[in-house]
DNA sequence: CATGAATGAGTATTCATTCAT
DNA sequence: AATGAATGAATACTCATTCAT
């Protein structure tokens, strides 16, 4: 039991050891040029025991991307809470940049976008994922301050529809085609700016 | 001279060919994994006949690109014209679509994601021309709507951005993902629910 | 221990197996038609395992030309010694035949030469061991023999670039313009004559 | 007649230039690396008259090394005279010098020598013109110093051959192996000591 | 259970030579 | 006679995956 328990432990932190490995070495060089054998070597582990725990680099790739996913779930739902109204949508648009950057999701998702050719699967779960959950998560907020009188009632999954365009279309967009870009310096202008156009529309009077 | 234009003539041919062939295969399989070798083979054409029009490559890549974003910009400056205001937001919103499926934009937009970080020029270029261009397109369209009186005087250059990361959040994005994505059955159902809610806000009350 | 000794030693099997191909084809074929496919395929080796051993091509032959170096700097460290003053000198000249002909120096010297235009250093380093240690050794030698009353005391150095000098004359300059050249018939008499001049101006006297 | 006799001096003056081209671009780039199309391309002909003129590449490398023997056979007849014997000498040597480095017959070398396997004869007749031939013209020179009485009767193409390993020795193997060695500061210095040897051992005395 | 050496199939690019005009 | 576009064969190098130890 303990023997098997120790071996257990030991070959998943090595699985952790793979994965981030891999998560850095894909980020860095994308799924093509990214090298099997330069993770391995990374991760300070044989290729052979690479492909124990892994079958093949597509599943390999798979793996790091979902490990990403869960993080990122994570995160999401921890957000700060906010005194107002204006603060709360601020705060969640931040928690998303945050996620964006920091944790490189913009380069991941030029990854997953890449290869979606060649693995609709993991293309599909992704936006699932990081598309529609979110807004999923928004449509829910936004339903609460619904209720709480804070919004008008309105299609809230349309709004939410919105904001996800608008943020996208200012921060991910560049982003995208452009590896280099980082959060911009009025970053909290454009935010607010995107908060202004939404509670004109949806707002209920309160600040 | 009547030889000197014949090869010109027969050697445009042939680069259009290959181009064509390109542009094929860079959307069949994305960049890293198309053959300069089965690009020639589509295009009936030697791979030293390849090499002799680009110089390599990327360069070959580079011309596929610019191609499609002549052909882009040509059609889009192309649109009907419409009776009212709504049609007319209609029309261009279709114009858009038809690019971005028919002409599989967004294919093309997939694998310059994919090798924005190798060729950073080309992703930039591509940016400015596929969306700062177009907003400016649209931000001028809507001046001209509020100069006719038919939209209310607002920053045209902000609500350009609404449009466009509606436009993206609903048709662009998932084709991001999934190759496979068309323009959905209820598209038009979609633009009009855009449309709604951009006239909600900004227009002036004609109908 | 065992496995990696064993792996050591089998590694370094295919090292001296691929040097000795490489050797072989470089000498046949020249350094630019000598394809590196075919130098595994000599070695019984795939391409891959080569360019695990060697980066590249030039450090394919870089390995393969110190190989020679070394081999040949520990013959040239090993030879017979002679009773008298022209025996030593003929010895000593018969040693630099046996190297130049039947290790194929000549051979590999052509082959530097051609391609010192683009590995400066390897020309370079080639230069420095196989004409200029010669020529010390030769001087140091020399040095000896002055001191011991054999030679007249005088400036070896020259001497040496002398005898080095009459030596390529004769039987290196023929080889490098002509692959077939072999040591001559009359050698022996060449050699002779060579030893006849040097001692002329600079024997001692004694026989 | 007049309009054949036109045709074939612009023939032979394409004929010169596309020669002019090849020495230029063997000479820079070797034999293999020198491409037929660039030396079309600086002799401002088609690959196609290139092959009217020389039926293959091998061809072309063949007549282009014999011009410049026959330009150098030319200017070697052609020394200055000299006052004294030792400056007799000295012009020769100088001479020498000048066809090595300043015609670049050192590069010419090295290429014929990376081809002597593929061009054997092309190798031979190099070596019969570059190395017999002036040796068989010092020798000659050398028997005319003898008749006059300024050197003493002596074996004159031992003697000959002795300058000429002597001069090899000093200024062409360095080369050989470093295309950047030019003729060094002190040359003047090494001929007059190679001179002072020589003379030393078969000079009559005479100043 | 872990290793890392070995592999074979693949890829972009070059170049001497030919041929329709 | 002259052109230059077209070719096919060749070449150095890479990488996901396996297997003997």
């Amino acid at each position: 039991m303990t023997l098997e328990s120790y071996r257990r432990e030991v070959s998943s932190a090595k699985r952790a050891d793979i994965v981030r490995a891999a998560a850095d070495q894909f980020l860095k060089h994308g799924y093509q040029r990214a090298a099997v054998a330069d993770i391995a070597r990374v991760a300070d582990v044989s290729t052979a025991t690479l492909y124990k725990h892994f079958g093949s680099k597509e599943e390999l790739f798979a793996a790091t991307v979902e490990e990403v996913q869960n993080a990122v779930d994570d995160e999401f739902a921890q957000q700060p809470p906010g005194a107002t109204l204006a603060e709360m949508l601020h705060n969640a648009a931040r928690t998303y940049l945050s996620l964006q950057f920091d944790r490189n999701l913009n380069g991941l998702m030029r990854i997953v976008i890449a290869e979606s050719g060649r693995h609709p699967k993991l293309g599909r779960r992704m936006y699932l994922s990081f598309v529609n959950r979110r807004r999923d998560g928004a449509t829910a907020a936004f339903d609460k301050m619904v209720a709480a009188g804070w919004l008008k009632p309105h299609d809230t999954h349309l709004s939410a529809t919105f904001m996800g365009g608008m943020m996208k279309e200012f921060f991910v967009w560049p982003a995208l085609f452009d590896p280099t870009f980082t959060i911009p310096e009025d970053a909290d202008a454009k935010i607010d700016e995107i908060i202004a156009v939404f509670l004109a529309r949806y707002g209920a009077g309160h600040p």
